[in-house]
DNA sequence: TTTT
DNA sequence: TTTT
């Protein structure tokens, strides 16, 4: 069992690439989630939590996504290998998402411009 | 908005450490968590995710929980930056522990030794 | 463990009371909200979830919530027995909400009037 | 965005039923879900939360689970309406279960003969 | 390296 | 640096 759900917006816009051998879509952005309490100064702090996604939901999210948009993500925690510069180990804990749930709109382009409201990962069929 | 929740193992016992100014109990460990399919050779991998726990939760874990033990831990991801050796600035995701949940218990240990098989985070009132 | 979170509508105006000994405020409110696909007509569909809050979170959703608001509810799924009028047992399944997050506002009213838009529950202290 | 997840036992072994046109795979049970406090007379009490779960999961509970097993269960809260006898509405809320994972074992079975710990509800890609 |  |  590996559940995460985070509300909060872009810090950027998504970045969009494709995986070099078979094209597949993978974008990754950054979520600022404000945290339920203020620090010793009063002031509101957040965690910068990196979120990444494939296939269709990616070319959606980059689609559709822009830095400040403010939006909830389900998805599960991964950690991931890479090698720094230096050849060195490197770890990389991320939020793989599943479903991406835009909660606003830019106030310069109509809502009816953005093709949906939530993002299906697969089509769900019903039982009946 | 930002939960996580997580069954796994731990790869080994967990740290104990103290704030030092304020003498504050915070435990780390990695839980082990099984991905919900097998890789291309047919074996099931694993995210290898960080917890910190503080106060009572980590005097706890850190009394009650050994490498290899089963827990559900539910929380918040947190990232942090801090200092690596060369003076460069890194950044870690990991989850806060509010609730742990053990899920088994090590053999040779009767199961009666062990104070609580969950642990409350602070005491709730109820409304009646 | 037992965790819940809605994104959802208010089906109507919370109804605010309070407990008749100890007069602690309640808010029952139920939320609309969507299921990610559509029916054999088309049609996107919507569960009904009845939520129940307690004291400071209870005022705080009266007085700033009304039918029609989106929010994000977290809390955990509770049962509780009641009787019927005809004197039969009766159960409900309900989920008492401990953060309420409001992701819109009424047009007419301006946002600076709604006092928070994340609710605490219960102070935090940071173990700094 | 609707997501529960669940620990607890199950408080019967599950009903297994196949809907009438299709003949599609039913299963549902109730979990005993301990809360995480004590009531007045220091008794810790447990919500009884009815749980659903269709098709290949249905089977796969049916088979391997029995009264008083732990599981975690992470899925969605549905509402439902139907008739009771005397003809008027009345309305279920339960889980629907996407996930169930087999946290014990019954002692006098070996865990060996349980097909699977974890459950998987449809096949996952990965994008490698 | 961070959003409103 | 990883658990069963």
């Amino acid at each position: 069992m590996n559940k995460a759900i985070l509300i909060g917006r872009l810090t950027k816009d998504p970045e969009l690439k494709f995986t070099p051998s078979s094209g597949i879509a993978v974008a990754n952005f950054t979520l600022a989630v404000d945290r339920n309490y203020t620090n010793q100064e009063g002031k509101r702090e957040a965690d910068f939590i990196p979120v990444i996604c494939w296939r269709k939901l990616a070319e959606n999210v980059a689609n559709n996504l822009t830095k400040g948009r403010l939006v909830a993500v389900s998805g599960s925690i991964q950690t991931r290998k890479y090698q720094a510069q230096d050849g060195s180990n490197r770890y990389v804990t991320e939020v793989v998402a599943e479903e991406v749930k835009f909660l606003d709109w830019p106030k310069d382009k109509p809502q009816e411009n953005i093709p949906d409201n939530f993002v299906e990962v697969e089509g769900e069929e019903l039982p009946f």
